[in-house]
DNA sequence: CTGTTGACGCTGG
DNA sequence: ACCAGCGCCAACA
């Protein structure tokens, strides 16, 4: 964990402001966080998150609308949308259901 | 110091 | 709609 402090304060604290039945796309939240064009940087923090994380990094998806992750925490991250009322259709999100203030 | 990696995004075919 | 190619840049090795 040698990670930037101020960055990752600053993604996880937009994730954390991201509304239950929303979603937001990586490039999005580094946006948001200050960050413009830094999208991939969303993604390392994210798979560096600490298990006894309470971020709900599950309403993070790409632009697409697609999940960028496979197999289990694939399954996981659906299952968490789908209890927030996020459905996927054809395996994708609709643009409807993305985050906007 | 140099080289590779990657929860991404946009463009063009 | 799908996909290869390129840009991006902090973290790693």
């Amino acid at each position: 964990m040698s990670q930037n402090p101020e960055m990752r304060e600053a993604i996880l604290l937009v994730i954390n402001a991201i509304p239950k039945g929303r979603v937001a796309a990586y490039g999005q939240i580094a946006e948001m966080a200050g960050f413009p064009g830094r999208a991939r940087l969303v993604g390392y923090i994210l798979r560096n998150l600490p298990s006894d994380s309470n971020l709900p990094w599950h309403r993070v998806l790409n632009s697409q609308g697609k999940l960028s992750l496979d197999g289990p925490s694939g399954q996981e991250q659906q299952r968490r949308l789908e209890n927030d009322g996020v459905s996927l259709y054809k395996g994708k999100v609709a643009k409807a259901y993305f985050w906007q203030p």
